[in-house]
DNA sequence: TGTCCACGTCT
DNA sequence: AAGACGTGGAC
């Protein structure tokens, strides 16, 4: 199958109707049904990294209310490139993959410190940075600074899989290269490269819907070659992995013993968590409660148990990276969603709440 | 202890 | 280059 996975091939299949149809129905459906995102108020460099950073992997509407702290908070490359990371992930809790919150805090370090607070421009040069894949670079090159470039995420993909009935997988860095060529194509020099991204992206949240797509109402039906397009684009199905985990609390006084997530794994780096329950080191009491917590593709129950050092004075703290944290200062310390959900579950239990009675 | 799915970058 | 990285929401 000499073009089995070429999605070149597929290409032959765009026609003069298609070439003519497809962009002004897309900007005429734009034109009717824009959003107006905050991010979309302005061109500022900063504010549209900000964004598309907050976007990776992340829905708009979860985005929102964290987009707006944060520019509040760090409202340019200086007052970021300045915060401790602590701060930077605090204000990052809850959007999970916390990298993205250490690159941007990189990349503000970069521009400020390195090259006069100013962002590159070129996709080329933004494909350097800490974070910046092939999607984010186009996307802030066209919204940030007018460059002739598509940038397709995962709703403008899904679009023009479905558009041309493309049944090859598209998750390959020279499959992504070709669709967007494709798309270039079907553009003019003097079009607005920026419209088209948001248009398109847009159109595949609202309308060209990955579970249930609108066709009913859709403008591009009739150039639509999908026959069934819930099922595109193709991808291959992942497994769930069940895992079971021991979570540690242990107490002194008013206080708990907290640590930062290691380096080794990545998993939370940065953020504070409770420990692993560790037989040797620790004696578990009581078994307080389990709470599922999804991580891409296992499914974790964490288990609480209630516990304590077997011989705290042979275990230092700091061969543990932890320390004992005061209860009324947990609420300030950057904690990943599970973890979180662990301290609220405690905290309505009298003996943890830092206010009894 | 509901289950499944969406969503880019890095290694 | 398969798999790690996290969360929230639809059903």
């Amino acid at each position: 199958m000499e073009n089995g996975n070429n999605i070149a091939f597929c290409l032959e299949r765009i026609d003069a109707k298609f070439r003519e149809t497809f962009p002004r129905r897309l900007f005429e459906w734009h034109g009717e049904n824009a959003y107006s995102y905050p991010w979309r108020q302005t061109q500022e460099p900063y504010a549209i990294v900000v964004s598309e950073f907050m976007l990776q992997q992340t829905q708009v509407k979860t985005v929102i209310p964290y987009y707006l702290k944060w520019m509040e908070r760090f409202e340019n490359w200086e007052r970021l490139a300045n915060a401790s990371e602590g701060e930077v992930l605090k204000a990052w809790e809850g959007l999970g993959y916390y990298a993205r919150a250490r690159n941007l805090h990189k990349i503000a370090k970069i521009v400020f410190y390195e090259k006069q607070g100013i962002l590159p421009s070129e996709p080329t040069e933004l494909l350097k940075l800490p974070g910046i894949g092939l999607y984010t670079a186009n996307a802030i090159a066209s919204l940030a600074f007018g460059k002739k470039t598509v940038a397709l995420d995962a709703n403008g993909i899904r679009v023009l899989v479905r558009l041309l009935s493309i049944h090859q997988p598209v998750n390959k860095v020279r499959a992504l290269k070709e669709l967007s060529r494709m798309a270039m194509n079907l553009l003019s020099e003097d079009s607005d490269f920026s419209l088209f991204n948001s248009a398109l992206m847009d159109f595949g949240r609202a309308v060209c819907k990955a579970l249930a797509p609108k066709c009913m109402i859709c403008p591009l039906k009739e150039i639509c070659q999908a026959e069934q397009p819930e099922q595109l684009p193709f991808k291959p199905k992942k497994r769930i992995e069940v895992r079971k985990e021991k979570i540690a609390i242990l107490r002194k006084e008013d206080s708990i013993w907290l640590h930062q997530a290691d380096s080794k794994t990545g998993r939370y780096r940065g953020m504070w968590v409770f420990p692993n329950f560790d037989p040797f080191a620790m004696e578990q009491k009581t078994i307080l409660f389990s709470l599922p917590a999804f991580l891409s593709r296992y499914k974790i129950f964490l288990e609480v148990c209630e516990a304590a050092w077997k011989q705290e004075q042979l275990f230092q703290p700091n061969l543990w990276q932890g320390e004992w944290i005061k209860k009324e200062k947990i609420s300030f310390l950057p904690l990943p969603a599970p973890h979180r959900r662990i301290w609220m579950k405690l905290m309505t239990e009298r003996a943890f709440s830092p206010h009894p009675g």
